[in-house]
DNA sequence: CTTGAAAGTTAATCTGGATTAACTTAGACT
DNA sequence: AGTCTAAGTTAATCCAGATTAACTTTCAAG
């Protein structure tokens, strides 16, 4: 198995459009763009160049589309980052606010050696610090839950799994209300036409808006 | 203070001109070209847009010369270099042959956040797992001992305080002969004309070569 | 004080990755 | 069907960093 020697900026295109698509988005030229911050023309002549490299199929004003080999390095660059994250909250006590940005330069530089030794220190971990899957060595992306806290009914006992935001703020906030993997969480009152919603987290009370709860991913069954 | 915003091509080129002159070699084109893996031609290039940085005197056909700005991002990047190199030893348990060539990639993306997690984790550590001294943060360079174990007489029991080789191979056979830094050494015997050495290492006796002698570093007084 | 090898520089060229500006295409809406 | 806008592409251009090939300097040794 021949791996084409991939540059960062490439790996980090490929990353995108797998994070795009997984999101439920289409791998569009604009949303890459924006996504990785450069210009259109930039995402234009980089995806010429990854489908020249077979790691994309490429086709003018279409969805682009990873082939499997693109596929398999943006999940070893996910994997590296999710990795990496858990890795620095573990061994540093680092916040889970930051460690997003770190893992974000050293996932393209962790060679196989380290990524073993991390993986093994962690004991092969499935989830990061956010509750985002860990791609297994092999590829495969654990499954997760698709369960919105914004979708749950009221007085539905649940565990959060995943929140969904790299934002840093908003990481900090959530993380000082107890938002985060493993709170026990219930909706106690909805308020209508898509207002706040009163919860409970881990027994004590809160309220959060709507654009929130949908980043929360709870359980799709009862918390113990 | 503005911090000019310098790649890793140019950070890995001051880098390796701070050491070449740390050990006691001039910085000329063509050492750091050889160390570098690159072009003499490419060494000129990276000179002349460094030296329009302000980060070393470049004049034709001379020794170059970091400027202070040059030598605060050198001495930087070494800490950073010597850092992770302990960093992933003591967390991860990975052997002191490999966490060379880890470092090197990782050095440039070490931000200030993490850095500072690692050095209060480490407890402000002064010296890397070969014994090599880590700047502080101001860029202070502890000083080391320069008695080299070749020179030493025989009969004079010393510390080992530094080994001063990345090549993989020789490292893990050194580690393999306990001749490490803190490992108590005196030399028994003296071959003649340059001829190996007999050692006792910890109490344990071995046979060394003039070559390798020069490479350990011990302490300037005895061992306690 | 010349000279020749080693060191260093210059010139021409390549590539990846980026930009802006101008043009083209797709597709929703009248 | 025609048209407007957003999305996408192309073209021209830039820069960093690299290469090879050809030239120039330096300096030690005769």
């Amino acid at each position: 198995m021949d791996k084409p020697d991939v540059s960062r900026a490439q790996e980090d295109f490929l990353k995108t459009a797998y994070l795009l698509n997984s999101a439920g988005k289409p791998a569009t030229n604009s949303e890459i763009a924006k996504a990785m911050r450069v210009s259109p023309a930039a995402a234009t002549g980089m995806a010429k160049r990854l489908g020249d490299l077979g790691l994309l199929t490429y086709l003018k004003y279409q969805e682009i589309l990873l082939t499997d080999k693109g596929q398999v390095i943006a999940l070893e660059i996910l994997r590296h980052h999710r990795l990496l994250e858990l890795f620095f909250t573990e061994t540093l006590n680092l916040p889970w606010e930051v460690v997003h940005q770190i893992a974000d330069k050293f996932e393209h530089d962790l060679d196989e050696v380290l990524e073993d030794a991390i993986d093994s220190l962690l004991d092969s971990p499935s989830i990061d610090p956010h509750g985002d899957p860990i791609p297994s060595k092999s590829g495969a992306m654990p499954a997760t839950s698709t369960q919105r806290l914004a979708d749950l009914p009221a007085r539905t006992p649940r565990l959060v799994t995943r929140v969904m935001t790299q934002e840093e703020e908003l990481l900090a906030y959530l993380g000082s209300i107890g938002l985060r993997p493993q709170a026990r969480v219930m909706i106690t009152e909805r308020k209508p036409f898509n207002g706040p919603l009163r919860l409970q987290i881990n027994d004590e009370e809160n309220l959060i808006g709507q654009d929130i709860a949908n980043l929360i991913v709870v359980s799709e069954t009862d918390a113990e």
